[in-house]
DNA sequence: CGTGTTTTTGAAAATAGTCAAGGATAGTGG
DNA sequence: CCACTATCCTTGACTATTTTCAAAAACACG
């Protein structure tokens, strides 16, 4: 990391919730100020297990991680994955042991968050307790269209519904370009988000290489056409809530999101 | 609170908060006045639909409803069920425009909620924010489990584990026995629920019948061995959080919850 | 350079979907 | 009370999708 500290500018968490709610410049310092304790975790180590009853919450500054569970005799299902500026589990302030795991994607940086702190934030601010739970919100909104593609979407519309979603996401965050982004996910672990065997991500992965929606390389995804592979997996962002509400005030910085 | 009162002992939503918080009398109180204004509805009938500026927020008081999304082509998933108790979209005054729709799954009562005293409970008094945040939560993390099954369970332990949870959630608000409830689901339903065709919802029911793990007549479910059932599907109810967390205080009324 | 994981491919088996049709059920209006 | 309609439920035969099993090629890392 460059030795000239962490800029509040580039301070994911606040890129974030920008569309959660109007903060002022001690809102901002605030948040700024949550991501100072911070500890980087190798690739595929456990940040909470499940039944684990947590002394504070964790906030992803750098990386990917991502949640899970495991079912029966070991199969993972992946529920979510965790960029920066996402919460790993605020809602074990109130819901209590954790009901499952979270864990580093690749290397990563989490700020551990003492509960007090938490606590100060969420129960007393309400604007920036408003944030917060705008974010967790939208988190919930995200496994609803997970649910939901799982459910009703054949695997090559799911696997393309993913990708717009992590190329949008990243963007909030600037940590993709217009049409690429970083995708550190193997294709076991692609399996474990979708629902399939890896042995079917690979045919499919290959088949919108085929199609030319797709690109990969070096762990990157690439998408030629941004508005040829959302209308192929008919891609609406609306779920992510991206759009400030209007009482909240003015959306002096909104960033421009897509074509 | 006097007993002579108007129900606080029957009043779902009480029941429903239990597991949330340690709610004084003056906290029931509250709550149960948040069922006054109520309405009744038919079946089908929506409550929200996608895109909706909420004025307030609905709490169903007797009755199913159920969360949906279409995709595509008309295609229709189920993203939660709404049992007495629940709200329906208390994320709408953060998240402004409802991104899914909710409809009354039976006939059903709601309470219509103004914005106002949504606010005045979510961002003024602690104990009931977290109440009410808790119940959020709580259904975020049954569509955390809803995914993982859609996932990794086959469609017969889906089924099962879906009838596990329902028994469960209608005994915590007083709407079940030991071993049966209530269910209102159609087999069309049940496959926009699980992500899987009608006709194999019927197979599958049939041959869950046939197994003798479940019975079912006039739209009511029985389960002759609760035990059986839950161990067929590896039904674990700890991501329903039913455990008081112990910092909240004692839990004097915590009903029990099976074997 | 070896070792382990990831990616790819082929062929077989299992799971789930489609099409078609008949029976059951509930509600409607005569 | 009965026909009439619509939806729901069930079954059979066929098809498509996805998994399983097996094996080899590509890649990453110490």
């Amino acid at each position: 990391m460059d030795a000239t500290v962490a800029l509040p500018r580039s301070n994911p968490l606040i890129l974030r919730l920008r569309y959660g709610a109007d903060l002022d410049a001690g809102d901002r310092a605030m948040l700024a100020d949550l991501s100072r304790g911070r500890r980087t975790l190798e690739p595929q180590q456990d940040i909470v297990r499940a039944g684990d009853r947590a002394a504070g919450v964790h906030l992803v500054l750098e990386g990917y991680a991502f949640r899970y569970k495991l079912i029966n005799d070991g199969q993972r299902q992946i529920l979510g994955l965790l960029l920066p500026g996402d919460f790993c589990d605020l809602q074990s302030i109130v819901l209590g042991p954790s009901d499952h795991y979270i864990a580093a994607l690749t290397a990563c940086t989490v700020a551990d968050i003492p509960q007090e702190r938490v606590d100060a934030l969420v129960f007393r601010d309400s604007r920036l307790a408003r944030a917060l739970w705008w974010a967790t919100l939208v988190d919930e909104s995200i496994l609803r269209e997970w649910l939901a593609s799982m459910g009703q979407r054949s695997a090559d519309k799911r696997i393309a519904h993913l990708f717009c979603e992590l190329l949008l996401r990243q963007q909030l965050v600037g940590a993709a370009g217009e049409r690429e982004c970083p995708l550190p996910l193997t294709q076991p672990m692609l399996a474990d988000i979708l629902g399939i065997t890896t042995i079917h991500v690979s045919r499919i992965l290959r088949d919108l290489r085929l199609a030319g929606l797709i690109q990969l390389k070096d762990r990157r995804l690439l998408v030629p056409d941004v508005a040829r592979l959302r209308a192929f997996c008919d891609f609406d962002p609306t779920y992510l809530h991206l759009v400030r509400m209007p009482d909240l005030g003015a959306a002096e910085d909104v960033v421009r999101i897509g074509p």
